[in-house]
DNA sequence: GCCGTTTTCGGCCCGACTGTTTTCAGTCG
């Protein structure tokens, strides 16, 4: 047998892709269920795993929640021969093109099915052909309006709306919520979905209120100006478009009833089913109208929440853990993270000025910290291997040093720092020397620059920076762009293996195109005792604002306070200063 | 196919909505 061979790192993610294709064959099969969903939840906790799955030795991949022997048996096929023989079985049974049929929105598996035996549909263009000589009809269930539906199905597959960086979504739901909050007859309201759970992307905008005069609220929330479609109203949910493509769901319940479906619409879908199967063990059950008896029917909570946390013996799980993920073992212990918050922050350490490709001098920099209630900030502009970010030479960043200085002697509780984000050369040397570098307070090292080099040279790259003594963080160590770029091909667990042998933080990126390190990587780097940095990388004034999507990434990541070293206050933030510097 | 403060076998979340039906199956979140 040879060994297959392939870039590494995307291995996790293709084995997922692998289980979940089977569980969509299998469901075109008309498999058991539970089988199904059981590669489904298989496919989910490898997708969140921070190692690569041939790092990790054969006998301990059965640990990870949801691989039992067989799976793990498939796992290890698939890393010696790429492919899973019970895969490629089920793809001689099944026509492959019934894959893209199931994913029409409105058809699944039984109707798939359905047209492949009847009509001899193998694909979506097949079903196209059959619609258009009338075909479908002679099928038994399918009348006219199911065929309309099946076509409006594929003409959105085909559109194929794409999921969007938060940081896009967040302020759209915000003026959302905001304009429905002021309505007479809204009571209780709150954002919900993946959007509540802080997920990097969003599909669509979740909102659920309570409301004294349900149907007024619905019909004034289809009729904002931001709306260019409605796709449906009912009394207790409608459906609308916003902002191009993007949906937004609006479901009005009664006010004892807010806390569960609260709950409920929050999911993640993984967790709620976890919670179900709690209940169920202890004769209760939870639905999105509040906690039963199963057998009284009596009615336990539902108002609140808590009322469903509680009610399972657990304390409330804050939704940016909610994705079935270890939450509720930590939640049965009481060993929940005291997650940090947004006001933790006390500064920010990664700042352009216009002294490279930032807009603002330092002193409005200074001014916009102060109003964000930071006691510290560091100004870290290009080097000058970045020439098209007006990167700084030795001697202007000397300069610049001057300015700092003399600011800082007039600032009263509040202090600059002098910093640089340093160029990680294409050979890994860095784009300044380090006697410059020795002369500053805080120096952040990135790659700007080759990204496609191969895996081997761009981590040494890397930890090469993390040996420079000088160096205090890293930022955005992945490289990644949502929806742009993928991350370089690094070894992660190499890097963080530097980063904590040399005492290095790692930055969170709170950009939000990057929210670099992601929320896996986060919870890694705080299981292995690295710092973490929540930088915005602003380069102008309005970016400040951002930090609130790195704090995200943070809370997703299971961080507390302790774990990120920008929530220290200035007196202690210099003193960590000076013990670094003093360690070089 | 996984998993065990009920279980190594027998369970495995729950309801709304839609379109097609005269009582329900399929799909979705």
């Amino acid at each position: 047998m040879i060994k297959f061979t392939k870039e590494e790192g995307m291995t996790n993610q293709e084995i997922a892709k692998e289980f979940k294709r089977i569980a969509d064959l299998l469901e075109l099969k008309g498999d058991n269920p539970f089988r199904i969903r059981a590669y489904r939840r298989a496919a989910q906790n490898i997708e969140a795993l921070s190692r690569d799955l041939s790092e990790i030795p054969e006998e301990e991949r059965r640990k990870i929640p949801g691989i039992g022997k067989d799976l793990a048996a498939k796992i290890t096929e698939y890393l010696r021969d790429g492919k899973i023989g019970a895969l490629e079985e089920l793809k001689g049974e099944i026509p492959e093109g019934l894959l893209e049929v199931i994913a029409i929105p409105g058809v699944g598996p039984r109707t798939a099915k359905l047209l492949n035996e009847k009509l001899g549909i193998g694909g979506i263009d097949d079903l196209e052909k059959a619609v258009s000589e009338g075909r479908l009809l002679d099928l038994p269930g399918i009348r006219e309006k199911t065929v309309q539906n099946i076509l409006k199905g594929i003409a959105l597959l085909r559109k194929g709306r794409e999921r969007r960086p938060i940081g896009k979504v967040m302020p759209l739901a915000e003026e959302i919520l905001e304009s429905l909050r002021s309505l007479k007859g809204v009571r209780k309201i709150s954002l919900a979905g993946s959007l509540r759970r802080w997920k990097e992307t969003i599909k669509d905008i979740d909102i659920l209120a309570t409301s004294t005069d349900p149907e007024g609220v619905m019909e004034r929330f289809v009729n904002l100006p931001s709306v260019s479609e409605v796709l449906r109203k009912g009394p207790t949910r409608s459906s609308v478009i916003v902002d191009g493509d993007l949906q937004v769901d609006l479901r009005v319940v009664e006010e004892k009833s807010f806390g569960a479906a609260l709950q409920y619409f929050t999911g993640s879908k993984a967790h709620n089913i976890r919670l179900r199967e709690m209940a169920v063990r202890k004769g209760l059950k939870i639905n999105e109208y509040g906690i039963f008896n199963e057998e009284s029917g009596e009615r336990i909570g539902g108002e609140k929440e808590e009322d469903i946390y509680n009610a399972l013996g657990l304390p409330w799980i804050p939704p940016e853990l909610r994705e079935d993920l270890g939450e509720i073992e930590a939640a049965m212990k009481d060993d929940l993270p005291e997650l940090i918050e947004p006001a933790d922050i006390r500064g920010d350490l990664h700042i352009h000025s216009r002294w490279s490709d930032g807009s603002h001098e330092i002193h409005e920099l200074v001014e916009e910290a102060k109003r964000n209630g930071y006691e510290y900030i560091a100004v870290t502009d290009h080097t000058k291997g970045l020439g098209i970010a007006g990167g700084l030479t030795e001697e202007r960043l000397l300069e610049q040093k001057r300015e700092i200085d003399s600011l800082n002697r007039k600032l009263r509780g509040f202090h600059v720092f002098i910093g640089v984000e340093v160029d990680i050369r294409g050979d890994g040397s860095l784009d300044l020397p380090e006697e410059v570098l020795g002369r500053l307070d805080f120096v952040v090292a990135s790659i700007h620059s080759g990204f496609r080099q191969e895996k081997g040279k761009l981590t040494k790259r890397v930890i090469n920076a993390i040996k420079c003594p000088f160096v205090d963080l890293i930022a955005h160590p992945t490289g990644r762009l949502l929806g742009e770029r993928e991350p370089y091909d690094i070894d992660m667990e190499a890097v963080l293996e530097a980063a904590r042998n040399y005492g290095k933080a790692l930055e969170i990126n709170a950009f939000p195109m990057r929210l670099d390190l992601n929320d896996i990587y986060a919870r890694e780097a705080k299981k292995r005792g690295i710092p973490v940095i929540i930088t915005t990388d602003s380069h102008i004034l309005e970016q400040f604002r951002f930090m609130k999507y790195g704090v995200s990434v943070a809370r997703r990541g299971w961080l507390e306070k302790r774990n990120v070293l920008n929530t220290l206050p200035l007196r202690e933030f210099r003193s960590y200063i000076r013990r670094r510097r003093h360690a070089r």
